[in-house]
DNA sequence: CATGAATAGTTCACATTGTCAAATGTTCAG
DNA sequence: CTGAACATTTGACAATGTGAACTATTCATG
């Protein structure tokens, strides 16, 4: 359980506590924008994945990290909502295809346009600085897990 | 209810995907790294504050941006694990000041270094872009809100 | 000084998210 | 056909989060 690592690169260790002030702010903005839409954060997650087209729910609980009994309760509240609706797979019937209905793709675009991310801290950047910052990231998550 | 915003800038709205993805990957290895500790993500999250000394209840829901009637559950779960101590404050005996224990602090600075957010995001990059980075995301959170 | 408004914290009821273990149904290999 | 593997659901439970009602304390003002 011990973390027995090489010495830890100080810029590294700084990098990651502005990420965690960062993750912060987002994580802040992107409730608050569901909550305008009376979505919680996991419901407008799971929304936001339905973008790219209908899906198991078992690939829903591996990308968002989580068991699948939880995803059965997200989409019961979504579903009674009319955001999405849950079809038997007719090429394996054990699996349930989560499918956004219009207005669930709807609120899932109409969020995702109206968070501009922490709209201050992005404007404090020069556009070429911008375009720096997504190479960055764009660079660190090349290998990485996409999620919502 | 409606964003009438200027058009979106295309190179904001792929920083804040790729935020997006960033934060939901830091989100996972913040949680882990608490579990691997016995504690939830939010407990963690108020020991990390702890470190920088005792603090009201109020003034840590309010880092937080939560209810302070959610902070009492969360420090009472605390203290009776011995992570941290409530005590009056002799200025103003209404409020409580929440203070770590010496195994509160241990866990929280462990956590913290056991976090190499991501490590393999980071590894990614030299360490001149490392240096880039952490000078792009200081420059976005000059103004902004510190948190956990 | 006394009253009342404001403040800090707690308590309670409730919804949501999350885990785990035990069902149910379905598929597929032998 | 049988049994293992799999997808989903159900139920019990813990933690987080909100909002409203309550207690205690502080502070302003008459």
């Amino acid at each position: 359980m011990e973390t027995q690592q090489p010495p830890i690169d100080p810029v590294t260790l700084e990098v990651t506590d502005l990420m965690a002030s960062l993750v912060g702010i987002f994580h802040r903005e992107y409730e608050e924008a569901a909550a305008a839409r009376s979505l919680t954060g996991a419901q407008a997650k799971v929304l936001a994945l339905l973008r790219r087209g209908p899906m198991p729910m078992r690939h829903i609980a591996q990308t968002l990290s989580c068991e699948p009994s939880n995803i059965t309760g997200i989409v019961d509240r979504l579903e009674s909502r009319g955001f999405v609706t849950r079809e038997a797979d007719p090429q394996d019937r054990r699996v349930k295809l989560v499918a956004a209905t219009g207005a669930g793709t709807a609120a899932s675009v109409e969020l995702r346009e109206s968070l501009h991310f922490a709209r201050e801290p992005l404007a404090a950047l020069a556009p070429e600085e911008r375009l720096q910052l997504r190479d960055l990231l764009r660079r660190m998550l090349e290998g990485a897990t996409p999620s919502a």
